[in-house]
DNA sequence: TCAATATTATGAATTGCGTTCATATATGAC
DNA sequence: GTCATATATGAACGCAATTCATAATATTGA
């Protein structure tokens, strides 16, 4: 029975082995000149190989951009109940930004890539990032942040608004974007502005809030 | 002498007869899966041939795209002088998103994709629907139809933003939007919104409006 | 310890791709 | 008709993802 376990254990020791390796490669070749063929000489096997641990290609790749999402989401979601609801939205926004600049190969095939047929299981779950913008959105509007709209519509529009300069900055870097924070900060205030109850009103004088 | 212009126009009717069937089968099979084998099939020559009228497969497509923008470019710039600027504006924005859901591969190949070396000049050139939107934007400014900001900042924020939705809805189809049309509304009114004088207030009420 | 078995690795093959090139064919000029 | 030039061909190259019969290896049961 240990053996069983054991051998388990091996394989799944190699399969790290081999997203260990992927990871590399992926990032330093962007996922479309990512080849199985060049991943099995730098593990030191045969293509073949590769298939004996995962499905194909797109799998392989899914698994790696999947460990890199669960570890934004995973910084993301520890609640920070220290600090002001929609500072903590605007955070994870520009979080959300932040991390795909830094990561533009993992953000491209996460969610830049139309999924064709079988590969419509390899997104980052529910979408975790959707998920929890939605949950402070409305968790906003529970405490009045921001002002009574449909929490899902309002969610979708955020979550479209950052997801439009990330996109946008990866596929095209060249574009003379003014200073890259500026547009983001831009970007991240004017998205939450459309939401304020009276949307030139600062928060803070709106009422019920306590801590200082 | 004109026996050479009768060549040169044969060349270009074979070339747009190549450019029709690749517009019928990138239409059909999506860019990620249009291949110059299958395109000289239809076209009914030798996949070499195709290599007389364009550079490589990437000049062809781009060809390709760039007349379609070429359209939409064409209806978005005539000026609309009759209504209000503002609404003018979201009919830009709201145009550029219906084009992006209808043309998904072209809007895919031209703003979605990441440009490696040579590929760089194939883009819709210097963004010519983000010059609209700058000029745009800049006429409502100067009309006091939104507030003073960046122009560039502006006109980027709204760029990214509309960017977002529409590729967004392209690479995930199956999200649970909310009603399609609703979510658009939303993302145009809220993108705009956030650069109303005094946002919440109806711009009209503002002062210097004379037109009703 | 040894034979039976299940697992893992191999390399060769298949299919498809973009692209190139030597060669052939057709076209227009003289 | 001959020559030069433009156009088309098909075979080939290199690379890709993936499959599969076969071989090596490790695990099990006696």
């Amino acid at each position: 029975m240990t053996s069983v376990t054991r051998k388990e254990r091996k394989r799944e020791q190699q399969k790290r082995e081999i997203l260990l390796a992927a990871r590399e490669l992926f990032l330093r070749e962007g996922h479309e000149h990512f080849s199985m063929r060049e991943l099995a000489k730098e593990v030191g096997c045969v293509p073949g190989t590769l298939y004996l641990y995962f499905k194909d290609k797109n799998d392989l790749v899914a698994t790696l951009v999947e460990d890199s999402f669960e570890h934004l989401m995973n910084d993301l979601e520890r609640p920070r109940t220290d600090l002001n609801l929609l500072v903590f939205l605007k955070e994870i926004m520009r979080a959300y930004i932040e991390f795909g600049l830094a990561n533009p190969n993992h953000y491209h095939f996460a969610f830049m890539l139309r999924r064709t047929r079988s590969l419509e299981k390899a997104r980052p779950r529910p979408h975790r990032s959707y998920a929890l913008l939605l949950n402070t959105v409305r968790a906003c509007v529970d405490q009045q942040l921001i002002r009574q709209v449909d929490i899902e519509l309002a969610a979708q529009g955020v979550w479209t608004g950052i997801h439009g300069v990330t996109s946008l900055m990866i596929t095209i870097p060249n574009f003379p974007w003014g200073d890259r924070d500026t547009v983001i900060d831009h970007v991240v205030d004017s998205l939450i502005e459309g939401l304020h109850p009276s949307s030139d009103a600062d928060p803070e004088t709106e009422g019920d809030d306590d801590d200082h």
